[in-house]
DNA sequence: TAAAATACTGAAATCGCTATACTTAGGACG
DNA sequence: CGTCCTAAGTATAGCGATTTCAGTATTTTA
């Protein structure tokens, strides 16, 4: 959300935006030179040329404030699929989501290299799990919301959901691991489609596995 | 495993393994009559007869000593899972564990108001889901284990764990949500088996859905 | 431009946790 | 039994994250 928005319209929202921004950037690469752990918060306000009280204004933690991309980008995907104009069912909004976050990545040099640092750290991989339940959540209950009036139980749901959320980290972990080489996009999404293709209340609710490749319209009820 | 053996040889260990349960025992109690957050560790030492520094030898941190019964039940899992002479498959280990946790749950009163406070304290829910991740790893290596030298591959056994604990983890949180009133066990089995035969592949490795009703022997190849 | 709202700062206090050096108790062995 | 070794327990000092709050600066709005 607070990402994307190009049009603010107060000076303040604009300022704060921009401080955001920084804070981030800022901070990202001090984590990046010298580690997390090493990191104080008062070297980031340092550096940032804030106070510790305006850091921990902006980012209630340490490790949100690592996290920040993260928690965004989860963001953007509760926007996408809350929009009032949704067309496009639950698992294609994960799908269409998954490839965003390939292209975001591919677009920001950094990004590989935090991943990395993001997966090496303790705190910030238990981090990452309150994001990763963040994304089953979203989906579950959208799925939920998606079958309605016909029934999915909400356990299901989140069977689904956590086996998509699963198969998305095994897939960057396991690319972090081979030394970030492999185009991972293709794996992500076949891992999407292993879910989507076998998941048995989808297989029975979805006629036709190949509408997928149209651009919109795919599983599920709705 | 700490909480299992019975036959511990030394006084030192012995002695060991009751200051343990004590320490649990009390700061247990204590969160539960004041809440985590307002526990200190000064409480804790307190009323345990030690010191912080004791406090913190034995439990690394004070969400470690919350969730001291979760770590000993995945331990346990683990053993299970890596006992040299294990009959039995991935799944039906994880079933068997799913059973006894239920049965350990029956048998200590306050493990329902345990599972309720450790639910509403942000920081234990945390810890939770590193317990969580802990379960999914044990089950993703088994499953691969078990089905060499057919290939299972990484993802998907991931995706599989993930399912499995994920069901767990929605049956419990409804039945906390819902008072926890109806009987948790037939529901968290119901997930176990849904898990089993939707899964594909272990549907084709599987011929015979039935033979779980007898002890042993169940699905996929080992 | 005055006042209301909100952003920023500084300082103090709390608490979890680490590191370390010291004391006490259990076990092995003559 | 007394000696020595190991491991358990303690006390102390200190770091750093986080909260709270009171005061200052800046933006908005009337």
């Amino acid at each position: 959300m607070a990402t994307v928005d190009t049009t603010l319209t107060s000076l303040r929202e604009r300022k704060k935006a921009r401080t955001r921004r920084e804070l981030i950037d800022v901070a990202l690469d001090l984590f990046l030179r010298q580690g997390f752990e090493q990191s104080t918060l008062e070297q980031i306000a340092e550096e940032a040329e804030l106070s510790i009280s305006t850091v921990l204004r902006y980012f209630n933690s340490k490790s949100r404030l690592a996290l920040a991309i993260n928690h965004d980008l989860l963001d953007q995907f509760r926007a996408r699929l809350e929009a009032p104009d949704r067309e496009i069912d639950t698992l294609s909004c994960w799908r269409g989501h998954v490839e965003d976050t390939v292209r975001s990545m591919n677009d920001t040099p950094k990004a590989a290299a935090l991943l990395k640092m993001v997966m090496s750290e303790p705190a910030l991989v238990a981090g990452l799990l309150e994001v990763r339940q963040g994304y089953e959540d979203a989906i579950a209950v959208a799925l939920v919301l998606d079958a309605t009036p016909t029934l999915m139980p909400d356990v299901h749901a989140r069977m689904l959901a956590a086996m998509l959320v699963a198969g998305n980290a095994a897939v960057f972990r396991a690319w972090v691991a081979g030394g970030q080489r492999e185009d991972i996009r293709v794996n992500l999404l076949a891992a999407v489609d292993f879910a989507i293709d076998n998941f048995p209340p989808i297989r029975v609710a979805k006629p036709d596995a190949q509408s997928r490749e149209g651009s919109v319209e795919g599983a599920v009820t709705r």
